[in-house]
DNA sequence: CTTGACTCTCCCCCTACGGGAGCATCTATA
DNA sequence: TATAGATGCTCCCGTAGGGGGAGAGTCAAG
């Protein structure tokens, strides 16, 4: 039997933390004296915490953490790991891409020049009706990848096939919410039944937005600015073309977005 | 002027994150009715939004890009910048790692075996005395580095020359805690001064440890099974010896460390 | 038997916001 | 111009994963 002290210092894990785990369930002592309150741990449970400190180094939360070691599920574990190492190589990919921004950032900072310029050239036009289908929810921006499936599937289950490019038209006139958004993807279809919509905005300002999407503000930012200058008013719901998309290029860095925003003059 | 609702869907920030920054000073809208508390924004503080996100993106907290786009010194904007890409350099490393670690604990579950099997081998052995130069200090194992450097630096001050591998010694003997731990770092000399001391912990279990220092905790849990099994009490202040570290080889996975961890029977 | 080390619970703090209540204000339309 | 509905305000609480510290109780060695 080990005090808590003895514990924390042989896993190398705070009594702080030792405490919070055994309040959340995720590691309780072996024993807890009902007078005194305090916790003994065998070194057997050495073990259980290692796996728990791995899991953490995973990047799991202490919650799925919970989940993962109270069952004998080895597919579940399995599952979730594929997860977290899908995700893990997305953040190589992307961190690979933000070093390469953060160099040329400080090149521009050596050379004294602003990091932020804003170089989207914004046009103004009439936008030509596409006919589109489309799903319309309540998401995040990070469910993208899952809608677009869903999406396809449901264009093939009605027998239709894509006839353009994807968009997402961001609905929410209310706030803008990163997490929970009321955003309608689509895709452009040749057909004309009542599952389809003429997607018609009318006068718009748009600007062509190249590469990640982490930076896809800039081209809003762009917008905003253009509208102040030329006394232009938003009109409507701001929406995004994918015209080089994941579909034709691995590498993000070649991605081509158009970025439409309504608007009317006064 | 845009109200806060206008400002937020052109930045595509939330209007709560908006308040946020108000609120603790990162970006103030131009105007703030008295009477109402309204806020109104100027287009042109879509081009400061943009850099906060940017910034935010290179992993910046609130309170470094309130200091870095509030002062005009590019140096700092430059070192700090430096700094995060050394810091995600290193992640990128470690998350290749982590990775492979992955791969290979999917392997293991696939055949059925539990991911933790604690592989260490353990030894009872009497500690050879040595002379060491060290500091000590509370510290963060994250300042390992930093503080090995200013050892050196000191140790060359002093017209010493390291004669052996360096150590890290954890002198804390009460609780375990990762950000402020209180840890004399030392070197191996060969000189007999008064600023040095004879390190001889007797009789220690140890074990080696290979690989980076991610999973270094579980030498320890290896050390804290051994002793039960073995019944011996720790005694004293346990401490690694840096054998094979970023000296030696660039590739983590070859770092070999030797944890020794004091013991008595009873 | 004392003393110092250890442990307990409880409460507040951190970051970077999100949710929602309750109320005030703005603006487009009738 | 009246009014409804959209938008805005402040205030309070919650999140994850703990850290810091107060105040009180407990354990073990001399």
């Amino acid at each position: 039997m080990l005090s808590i002290g003895e514990f924390s210092k042989l896993c190398r894990v705070s009594v702080k933390t030792l405490r919070h785990y055994d309040q959340i369930g995720l590691i309780k002592p072996i024993h807890t004296d009902r007078q005194t309150g305090y916790r003994y741990y065998e070194p057997q449970q050495l073990n259980e915490m290692m796996l728990i400190l791995r899991l953490k180094s995973y990047r799991f939360s202490l919650q799925e953490i919970k989940l993962l070691i109270h069952t004998d599920d080895s597919n579940l574990l399995l599952a979730s790991m594929r997860e977290k190492t899908a995700e893990f190589e997305e953040e190589l990919a992307s961190h690979a891409r933000l070093i390469e921004q953060m160099r040329n950032d400080m090149e521009k900072i050596k050379r004294r020049k602003p990091i932020m310029e804003m170089n989207h050239i914004v046009t103004a036009e009439e936008f030509r009706a596409v006919r589109l289908f489309g799903v319309r929810k309540m998401m995040a921006i990070a469910e993208f990848d899952a809608a677009f499936q869903s999406l396809f599937g449901k264009l093939f289950q009605n027998g239709m096939k894509p006839a353009g490019p994807s968009y997402a038209i961001y609905r929410d006139e209310e706030n803008f919410n990163h997490e929970n958004t009321d955003i309608e993807l689509a895709v452009e279809v040749a057909q004309t039944d009542e599952k389809t919509f003429l997607h018609d905005p009318g006068l718009c300002c748009m600007t062509v937005h190249r590469g990640s999407y982490e930076n896809l503000h800039e081209a809003y930012a762009s917008l905003g600015m253009w509208m102040q200058e030329h006394g232009a008013k938003p009109n409507g719901a701001p929406f995004e073309r994918y015209r080089i998309n994941c579909e034709q290029t691995d590498n993000p860095e070649n991605y081509e977005t158009d970025v439409y925003y309504p608007i009317r003059y006064e």
